[in-house]
DNA sequence: ACCTGAACACCGTTCAAGT
DNA sequence: ACCTGAACACCGTTCAAGT
């Protein structure tokens, strides 16, 4: 046995992750096993582990490579002023979240107290804190930078907690249809109060 | 073997619940398995069966039981106005998260798709937004059910979406410590807005 | 060097068999 | 009626053995 050598280590790592995100976006996050993935790309389990050092290896480059879609996803529009255009990236990172649930909730399910998580992880969550940042920046020029990202962080954390209550059930099954409501609200109206 | 009657069935369900909770706050949600709970409760798995249909059913008894302790927490101030009532309960609100962080994340932890929301868990969680609902009916008496509901949702989501981004370490290590600071702002400002 | 297949130590769940 | 212990079908991870 072995020594197939029809896909080079790169190619069977690349077959690993788009089973893996296949798995997690159709049967959610708790279909997704190392056997399964192998079962799906006609290895065993054993190669796997020659790309990846394990499981949690494996998970985190999924939870980067949704990140990276999900930075992509929010762009801002130069037409509108700040305002609209934090209304704007709000609905954007609701659409994404409910569009692509399984994938999102999974990036955020933070549930394994065991592995630390990477620095280019929490690089890249910072990350989409830029654009919010720097419109925050227009609103109110001469506030500083401690204000500009406090502010940031706490918006675009309480959008992200409406995201989560309303698209998985917590808040019952009306929440799905009022979640943009209640984005919109969120952020106009915080945006509002900021400013006095 | 069998037939001890040490305990009734009814002790030996909150033997199990007890002894749950404990490996919960103790280790984490990962650690939590039917297993580990008969070994500290001196019997054996199959006993855990005849008082719990599964490990599902287990769990959500911890949760009702978490979001009691949640709700008892939150506690109004009569000689407050309603702004700083809000504060108030969204400081409170964050506390609980903090000091019982491993049983709050298990409450919001809905990631298996399998299992469907009992109706009594959605209630208790609705129930957490009496208190809030009623401080925006003062603040806009003249203001309707749905859009007192709405501001409410909104609100309290976005300060839970702040406790969950600051306490599972999405935003570093500093965030910890500025938790409070932005649900702070985000109420402060998000009333201040609202209000106009 | 690459890959397999079996092993190991775990899971949740079920149920015949004992008292 | 209550409880056990073993079985079943799963996990993630490792690694000697084959090519």
């Amino acid at each position: 046995m072995a020594r197939r050598s029809e896909h080079s280590q790169e190619q069977i790592k690349e077959m690993v992750l788009n089973a893996a995100e296949a798995i997690v976006v159709k049967h959610g996050v708790n279909a997704l096993t190392v056997r399964k993935i192998a079962v799906d790309i006609g290895y065993t389990v054993g190669s796997i582990y020659m790309v990846f050092a394990n499981m949690h290896d494996l998970i985190t480059h999924i939870k980067l490579r949704t990140l990276d879609d999900l930075a992509s996803q929010l762009q801002p529009d130069a037409e509108n002023n700040p305002e609209q255009q934090l209304v704007l990236l709000a609905d954007q990172y609701l659409s994404f979240a409910r569009q692509h649930f399984n994938r999102w909730q999974f990036v955020f399910d933070n549930t394994d107290l065991s592995h630390e998580m990477p620095e280019t992880y929490r690089q890249k969550i910072e990350q989409l804190f830029g654009p919010v940042e720097s419109q925050f920046r227009q609103l109110k020029p001469q506030a500083g930078d401690a204000d500009i990202a406090l502010a940031a962080r706490a918006l675009w954390s309480g959008v992200h907690g409406i995201c989560v209550l309303y698209l998985n059930g917590s808040l019952g099954r009306a929440g799905i249809s009022d979640s943009r409501q209640a984005v919109d609200l969120l952020v106009a109206s915080f945006i509002r109060g900021w400013q006095i």
